[in-house]
Formats: structure tokens, C-alpha cells, sequence
DNA sequence: TATTGTTATACTCTATAACTATA
DNA sequence: TATAGTTATAGAGTATAACAATA
């Protein structure tokens, strides 16, 4: 068959099942110094990357979860004060969810880290490859995107 | 910072997004037919790549769970006949888990849908830019796993 | 005594359904 | 009436602890 079709395929699934690991996300709250749990996580590095207060629905759009999962996250992020509420101005259904200063601490600590495993991991790369990765793992993520997007667009229209 | 580096790592947050989701699963497991849980597909999967009977230890190892976790799944997987339990001649404790051609025709359908998503996403991909993402790829994998393997080995021995 | 696996249990993650409040 | 979010509940996924059996 495709030979290398059947290696990305496998080389994904090694990464997946890698990061994926209880262990895993220990360690990365570990060195991070944070106590945090996934989805924990998760919310505040996206807060972090969108780089302004989101609404708990684009919240939940982004991680690709339902929205009482966020809901329920968001309530105990701000009990422990890393992120606040504030009502939306334009829509009074709708709050925006922002990191505290706090909050933010925690989010950069945690986006490092795994920042820092992929480094460590590209150590020894040439320049080169290290730039084609970034360009074909871009590429593939987008275009993944919208190759399963008819699919997923179907199974929310199917509600 | 690094510019590369850290469209590598939102790259493939992206992608484990898309994948981990439930209804992604559920896509796959319709479009190959079958009606199993992700672990299900998961160790048959393992097997069937494995190409031989493998080990409840082993099986636990390639995903990195922990071992109750595959016996539970291996267990209902027995009862629908889909794998079966051979006593390790070697190792009068050991069971080696076999592919019953029922469940060999279930993993050959779960790999093959992966496989085609994979295909999907690269369909006008130059074969250059389809070899190097699967060399990439594969060196990623490898190097982050050596990477990550100290800490891996930390946690485990401290058991 | 060390290793392989199982049973029992509990916790984490996430979904669905029913509801509330605002638009 | 449609939309944003919450509350309540349940189910999947996986870990830990205690145990059994064989080496």
C-alpha cells in the first residue's frame, strides 16, 4: 500500500497515545508547579492563546466539548481565582471569561512546558527540518480540519 | 521566540483536538461498521498492528495504560468473540490475546478509516511533501519518545 | 519472593437532558 | 421563539489498591 501514508498514520497515533497519558499531564503540571487537572489546562492555555476574554460557548467551540463541561470548569477556575467573569456588554445572556494576572501565570507556566517537550524532541534538528515540520504539521492540521469538517458539520446538524 | 517551534506545537494540539473528541469516534466506528469503544478499537488495533497473540502486560504497555484497564476490555471483547485467550505455553500465568477473524476483519475496517482521513487530508499533497511529513512525523515520534522516556521511566519506577 | 494478571473500587472527563434567563 | 448558559445526571475511560496464581 502507501507506505508513507501508513507512517504518519503510525507516527500520530505513537504522539497521541504519548501525550495522552495520566502520567503525562502530571508531569506537565509538575514541572510547571501548578494543580491543575486537564481540562483545567486546556481552558487556560486557550484563553491564553486567544489573547482576550472569550465566551464559554467559543470556550467549549475551540475544545471541541460540550458547554456544561466548560461551564462547570470555569466555576472552579474562578473559585481559585484564575480567571473572572464579566457580563457581556453587547449581550446580557453571555459572559466573557478572563484570566486573572494569576490565572495568566498559570497559563504561560503550562503552554512552556510543552513547549519546552518539543524542543527538547527537535533538539539536534537542523533548522531546516525544524521549519518543515512546522509548515507540513501546519498544513496537515488544516487541511484534517477541513477534510473531517463535512462530518462533523453533519453529526451537530443531526442534533 | 521561536516561530517555528510553536506552530509546530499548536499544530498538533489541533490535531489531538479533532481526534479525541467522542463524536470522531463515533464517526469512525460507523464508517468501519462496527460497534465498539475506543479502547475496544484501541487493543484490537494493537493487535492487529502487532501481527501476533500479545500479552495483557504488553497490550497495557503499547497504550500506556495500566493493566486492570485492557483486562476489563479484553474480557468483553472475548465474550463477543472478537479476540480469544490462549495460555503462553512459556508462562503458565501469561495469556496471549488473539485476533479471531471476526475481530482481525474489525481492526482491518477501524485502521483502513483512520488510514482514508489520513489519505483525505493529503489528497493534493505533492508525493515529496507526503514523504517528508511521514519522515517528520516519524522522527518526531521517535525523538519525543526518547525525550520523554526519562521522566516516563521516573514515574513508573517509583511505583 | 517476584511477576502476571484479576477483582473491586473510585476518580476524572465528557456527554445528554432539562431548565433559566435574556434577547 | 431563539440563543447563551447552568444544573442535574449519567456514562465512558482510566487509575489505584488489594488480591490470586504461577514462577
Amino acid at each position: 500500500m502507501d507506505q508513507d501514508l501508513q507512517r504518519t498514520v503510525n507516527a500520530y497515533r505513537r504522539l497521541a497515545t504519548m501525550f495522552n497519558r495520566a502520567k503525562t499531564h502530571e508531569r506537565l503540571t509538575e514541572a510547571a508547579g501548578v494543580r491543575l487537572d486537564r481540562p483545567d489546562v486546556q481552558i487556560l492555555v486557550t484563553l491564553l492563546d486567544a489573547g482576550e476574554p472569550r465566551r464559554i460557548g467559543m470556550i467549549a467551540e475551540s475544545l471541541q466539548v460540550e458547554s456544561p463541561h466548560v461551564t462547570r470548569h470555569v466555576a472552579s477556575l474562578e473559585r481559585r481565582g484564575l480567571v473572572q467573569r464579566v457580563r457581556d456588554p453587547d449581550d446580557g445572556r453571555a459572559w466573557r471569561i478572563a484570566l486573572t494576572e494569576e490565572g495568566a501565570e498559570a497559563a504561560v507556566s503550562c503552554r512552556r512546558v510543552t513547549t519546552e517537550w518539543f524542543e527538547g524532541a527537535l533538539t539536534g534538528w537542523s533548522p531546516a527540518d525544524q521549519a518543515e515540520l512546522a509548515r507540513l504539521l501546519d498544513k496537515l492540521a488544516e487541511d484534517m480540519f477541513e477534510h473531517l469538517k463535512p462530518q462533523l458539520d453533519r453529526t451537530s446538524s443531526a442534533k
